[in-house]
DNA sequence: TATAATTAAATTGCATACAATTTAAAAGCA
DNA sequence: TGCTTTTAAATTGTATGCAATTTAATTATA
């Protein structure tokens, strides 16, 4: 009795495509953000630090899907670079508050033109930027 | 002169959710993965191997988008679990070729099960699944 | 209120990823 | 043919990412 294998191959995966996805557009990041000293992940807690201004560990790391294991040493280097700082709260010692410096909102300026470049790499049309933007939000919203 | 940062704004990248959306995904992987010993790249290498039985490994890298930084070591893993084995190509001694071991093709008995697992965290329509997986190969075959 | 349970970060250990370099083999060519 | 260039893996170094555990602080409760 053959068995059907089907489901296993590589092209009728829809994880494999994300995954891949997710890697070679990050990788095109790279290049404009070495011109401001900051990797992928750094990058999206600085987008985070831009619009709060402060938060603590655990509310970015929920926010970004990320946990302490991954923050902790990251926030760190954010530190020692000096674009943000690492605070304990006083009304709750367990908890660490992130402020961004002076020298961490200027690096704003400077990444401004990023995501335009981004978008350069990733040829798709209005719509189907829409379209995925819609769905990735979808899966994030409702993964169990 | 005020400057205008949305575009730096969290929820207007569409990269952000593509980066969370296939972690997350990938993590609801490991519990059903750590079942048959495997971590997600290596399950992805696995089903490569169940399809074409030999493979060299540049050629596995393009398939699954890594280089050779990432993949020497995992195939070494894979190895030494017994699912594949690693020969130098005879015509030319550059190339190194892997092959599915027995044991690695009755590893696909085990894994048969788990798309349709990773299925029931997603929560899409048929008409999204299919929808995304073509933006997401739109966007792997235009990278530039 | 003393103790147990919970919570937030940090730590530890393992497995990717990838840029950059190195090594060895093969191909191109003067 | 001898030398240069190219190519395929492997290696090195850095930075995630996450499960599991630990530590310290806070909250719940008997």
């Amino acid at each position: 009795m053959k068995e059907n294998y089907d489901n296993l191959k590589l092209q009728n995966q829809l994880c494999f495509p994300l995954y891949a996805c997710a890697k070679e557009v990050t990788k095109r990041y790279q290049p404009l953000l070495n011109e401001i000293d900051l990797t992928y992940t750094q990058y999206i807690v600085m987008m985070v630090m831009w619009e709060q201004k402060q938060i603590n560990v655990k509310h970015l790391g929920e926010m970004i899907f990320l946990d302490s294991g991954t923050l902790t040493p990251l926030l760190k280097k954010l530190e020692t670079k000096g674009y943000i700082t690492r605070t304990r709260n006083e009304q709750d010692e367990r908890s660490v508050i992130i402020s961004v410096t002076q020298k961490g909102i200027e690096l704003r300026k400077k990444a401004k033109d990023i995501p335009e470049e981004i978008g350069k790499c990733v040829n798709l049309t209005q719509d189907e930027a829409m379209t995925l933007y819609k769905i990735l939000y979808k899966i994030l919203g409702t993964i169990n």
